[in-house]
DNA sequence: TTACATTAGTCAACATTTGTCAAGTCACTA
DNA sequence: TAGTGACTTGACAAATGTTGACTAATGTAA
């Protein structure tokens, strides 16, 4: 998800994954397991890459984020009702 | 969450931590810090509970994993906008 | 083939989580 | 007051998970 619209960046902007990863100071093997999301990304890396790509650091921090979550709860049954959940109680707390 | 409906369950039915823990073969130690939010229950854990408590499993499974939803996200802004966009992104793929 | 981009696999270092134990608090009451 | 039972807490080692660096394998175009 976050990795998708990574890639689809780093192809818009025509930067090859050996480039990118030379700027975020990473393995180039790293990068692109990142990509493909069987790694997860930083959250300086996000931030990196906002700033790299000039997008909103918000958007690909919630994205980035969303993934965090998903993978929390793979394995399960009740996925939706517990997210559901988790954001009602969160609006209780969170002012 | 989670831990406190335990509490509360284990209570209505006058059990004591130490009785409860044992059913679940774990130290009173460890259950004490589970209901308390301390730690996480396993999931096995949860079923028994269901089981024991004679309560809809799925309920209790519900609230343990919104509680790890939660914690997976912690520290961070966005939250709110990061479980909309998972759940979202969930129903998508989940048919 | 060669050259280069990407992906897969391995592994040790590091970090996090878990379970155990002993000591602690608290409330009650003999 | 001292003793008891229920629960909580902190410290620690063991178990488990995650990370990054490295190398090998695969794909692809010329």
């Amino acid at each position: 998800m976050i990795g998708d619209k990574i890639r689809e960046l780093r192809e818009q902007h025509n930067i090859l994954l050996r480039q990118l990863a030379a700027q975020l100071d990473m393995d180039t093997a790293m990068l692109s397991k990142m990509e493909r999301g069987d790694r997860f990304f930083r959250k300086e890396d996000i931030v990196a890459l906002a700033k790299i790509f000039n997008q909103p650091k918000q958007e690909l921090l919630t994205l980035w984020l969303a993934d965090k979550v998903l993978k929390s709860i793979e394995e399960d049954d009740f996925k939706q009702q517990a997210l559901t959940l988790a954001l009602k109680s969160m609006s209780k707390t969170t002012h």
